[in-house]
DNA sequence: TACTATTCCTACTAAGTTGATAGGAGTTTT
DNA sequence: AAAACTCCTATCAACTTAGTAGGAATAGTA
């Protein structure tokens, strides 16, 4: 299981990535009322993701977050490993947060394989989802306001 | 990550399952000194796995533990499943363990998507891992007492 | 019937993790 | 100087994990 830290930080950065103009900085306060994300719970984490080098963060009053690169280059891998750290279900499977299960030979480890298949299989579809991806299904379900394209939609369902 | 009581449980019925004789009753103190288990840990686990379905066990001086169905019959799925609960990484795509989200819309959810391709590669690997496919793998890398083959693979070793 | 050896059961504990909150320091614009 | 942000440290309650303690129930054996 993923914490619930991590599903906020994925949403936060949704939020973030679904802005109009990729420029413009976002503000903790406007994410946490749009997602309901603790205010201050969501500063810990978009602090993470910035020292993660996710995120780009401007102080002052007119401050806030921005992407630090295009949102197809941020893999949902990137962002889980951040938060949560490994992904592997074995330490002794973990590509980057690698560590020796006490009390097994890896040399001789019987699970070892099993997991590290999981592992790959996993990671073959983390790293080929982006926020992009992630984002255009946001955008698809929850039309914006001033969306043209999605006002249309919107109306054709009455 | 799976936890270690997990691995502990892993590791007890591979133990079990290589036995020679399956019929033989094995004791959790004898699976503890072998797999380095710590004792009264192990009968806590030894007895989820047998509410679980997986273990059958004899009481009294003759006592211990064998295996409810062929090793072949169990899956490294329902081995965790037992022990360590959900498999998916998100509770409102667990198959077996669902759970809403809280705080999230499932219909619009952004996530769930990716979230269920892991789970359908991770089951596809975990169900066809069987406890009999983790014996053999254990028994070629560490060859039994008495076991004629092992005994002449390891002096060819030298 | 004792005795012994095993499983089984309830309860407890220490350490670590998770999901936050509090209070304020630092920074930038107006 | 004031206002509005980010940033940082510390703290907290609830839960989970990994194990331990002590003994009851059960079964074979002398």
């Amino acid at each position: 299981m993923i914490s619930h830290k991590c599903k906020y930080a994925i949403r936060a950065l949704i939020d973030i990535a679904a802005q109009h103009d990729p420029n413009k900085t976002v503000m903790s306060s406007e994410i946490a009322t749009r997602q309901q994300i603790p205010k201050k719970f969501l500063e810990t984490i978009l602090r993470d993701l910035r020292n993660g080098r996710i995120l780009h963060s401007r102080r002052g009053s007119t401050g806030g977050y921005t992407l630090l690169k295009p949102a197809s280059e941020i893999t949902t891998t990137e962002i889980i490993r951040i938060i949560d750290g490994p992904i592997a279900l074995l330490p002794c499977v973990s590509l980057n947060y690698y560590a020796s299960c006490e009390g097994c030979d890896e040399s001789t480890c019987q699970i070892k394989g099993v997991f590290e298949q999981v592992r790959d299989k996993t990671l073959g579809i983390l790293n080929h989802t982006s926020l992009a991806d992630l984002r255009d299904q946001y955008l698809k379900n929850t039309p914006q306001v001033g969306d043209k394209k999605s006002e249309s939609a919107r109306s054709s369902q009455k």
